[in-house]
DNA sequence: CTATAAAGTTTTCGCGCGTAAATTTTAAAT
DNA sequence: ATTTAAAATTTACGCGCGAAAACTTTATAG
């Protein structure tokens, strides 16, 4: 390391004896200059170790390296995992990643959103509250910037969507439950922020029927993202109430199926497929903390990792080919069944 | 709104009939402008709508408005919540947080560090891992930019330091355990990374020894921040081979507590206080799942809401007065008991 | 060895803003 | 009305880099 620090990119040129411009050439793409130079640059780099000032890089760029995600609630373990995923994804390809969270309010969507117009970032990938959001906001940050949905869908808002299929998913978990025991209520809540909350129910319906049963929904009260608090109270409510056609529950997610394993728990239920069980109970989402649920949690596991990616590059295409796609495509991969102790 | 788009705030100026000087000022720092002229050029805001260009504007100054947020792991609850808390103390003192997250990985910590120093911000706020930090990068970045730690300490390093009274803490549900049955052994990790479970395994040492009781140890394999897992696991074996001394346990933090109560229930132990229980089991933190646990979990609250405050304005004046404290600051807060029914 | 394209160098400009000095205007106090 | 300080304007410069044009060097192939 040398005393004398580099300034800027004009004092590196000087002492690593590369000129100015292809050094801006290689810092904006390493492989654009050849390979000679570019081992000798980053021969250079390792002694001194400069970096060019990312504030100037930036101003003049029409489009930086950026990339922003924004998901609904980081607290919430399916986006902290898929954000992070996301995020890992942003970096192999060279971008550099901006995650963000709205901790569950839908007005910081559009917030976020502005932030990250200010960022001038190349792409922005967003997992929307659905319902909750300001779908105005997004159309119009969607006009500057290439922007992919995931997670949830918004129809006709963003290049591309991807997600996971709520209708496979569902009719999988129905299915298993109609073929090992009573078919299952749905629990849910009255007013669902989120899309995929209203197409599984919709699935659901569609599920039980093409077994040759009666749907039974039960929508309670509540909102916002206290899942657990709501599957307690008002699950609690719904089991202490008594009156169920079957002694199966499929909860929308997993969030509202811990509650309601806290509330059986409380009234002394036992929950689980064995002899001897109350109550079976199951989830969607395989939420991490579903494996040390009591009993652990029977469930749907959303492939994250696979849509994580295909957003990702969903969206780099755009970002390269310099054009949106002719049709808006929806992706959706399949969920898969994870049997547990609760169902 | 007016069709010609605002590109830099000379046009701004011009648009506004104010000079691009007395602009710059403003979005520097509103009050710094006479209040007549504040009102012209938010009404003038209000109809264009311009945005300085931040890139712009961060090229020249020495120091930015932005304030490095880190921790070791958002997808851990605690770290959310306590995350969140600084960056909106951090909004609120009209600074700009950028919240990063090392995803349980020490080495991305210095990694996080060094992206933090290339977009210049005005302070730090970090709370390390501990002993997988990689101490030099921490000191090195200490030098050039005013930073303060929380939750987790490392001595002689950063300006201050913000964090939880575990002496206070653990002697408090200590004494609650004591008093209401059997003394408590303590469950944790063999290598814990983090400096706080070191601190509370001593101040459970010292809390029993002033309690007349022997203190009973147990410690488990594992690493990482698989804390449900390594509970469930490990704190299986450890309720599987018997030969505790008491009926009751005390976890170093809520996850391990929660994987050990998963245990408990696949063994078939009643865990609580009441009759005909098998078990005790007490946690620390006040994970937000501890209110859903089976049972729910008796825990000690961290006062993170006075730590994230603490943290951001003890940054804050130093940013301010622009000279560290002659002598290191460690502030520790009180935790609080919270009664539940595992213990 | 020569032709030719690819890559590097030199030179120059400008982005959008911060910032400083000198000057003029405005507001508050006498 | 006069004084005086505070605030706004005018003018000017430079930050660190992207980017383009014209020129020179290097590499690869025939």
């Amino acid at each position: 390391m040398a005393p004398p620090k580099i300034r800027n990119m004009e004092e590196f040129a000087a002492i690593s004896g590369i000129s100015r411009p292809t050094l801006s050439k290689y810092f904006n793409n390493p492989d654009s200059v050849r390979k000679s130079t570019r081992l000798r640059i980053e021969a250079a780099l390792e002694k001194h170790d400069y970096r060019p000032n990312i504030y100037a890089m930036n101003q003049n760029r029409q489009t930086t390296r950026n990339i922003g995600v924004l998901v609904p609630n980081l607290a919430d373990p399916f986006f902290n995992e898929i954000g992070r995923a996301v995020e890992v994804a942003c970096i192999e390809a060279g971008y550099s990643p901006i995650l963000l969270s709205s901790h569950g309010k839908p007005e910081l969507e559009a917030e976020n959103l502005e932030s990250l117009r200010a960022l001038k970032p190349a792409g922005i990938l967003l997992a929307p509250f659905g319902r909750g959001s300001d779908r105005k906001a997004i159309d119009k940050i969607a006009k500057e910037v290439p922007l992919v949905l995931f997670d949830a869908n918004i129809s006709e808002t963003g290049a591309a969507f991807v997600g996971t299929d709520n209708l496979q998913s569902l009719g999988l978990i129905v299915e298993y439950l109609c073929r090992s025991g009573a078919p299952p209520s749905f629990f849910e809540m009255e007013t669902p922020a989120n899309p995929n909350a209203i197409k599984r129910r919709q699935a659901y319906q569609r599920s039980m029927e093409a077994h040759g049963f009666a749907p039974h929904i039960l929508q309670v009260k509540g909102s916002g993202w206290n899942f657990e608090e709501i599957g307690q109270v008002e699950g609690g409510a719904v089991l202490r109430q008594g009156g169920l056609p079957t002694n199966t529950l499929l909860c929308s997610n997993d969030r509202l199926a811990i509650g309601m394993l806290s509330a059986a728990y409380k009234l002394g239920l036992k929950v689980g497929h064995g002899p001897g069980c109350d109550l079976r109970i199951a989830g969607h989402d395989d939420h991490p903390f579903s494996r040390f649920t009591c009993p652990s949690l029977t469930t749907i596991a959303q492939d994250y990792a696979a849509i994580a990616e295909r957003a990702a590059t969903s969206l780099f295409r755009i970002i390269d080919t310099n054009e949106r796609p002719a049709t808006r495509v929806e992706t959706l991969f399949e969920g898969k069944l994870v049997l547990r102790d609760s169902a």
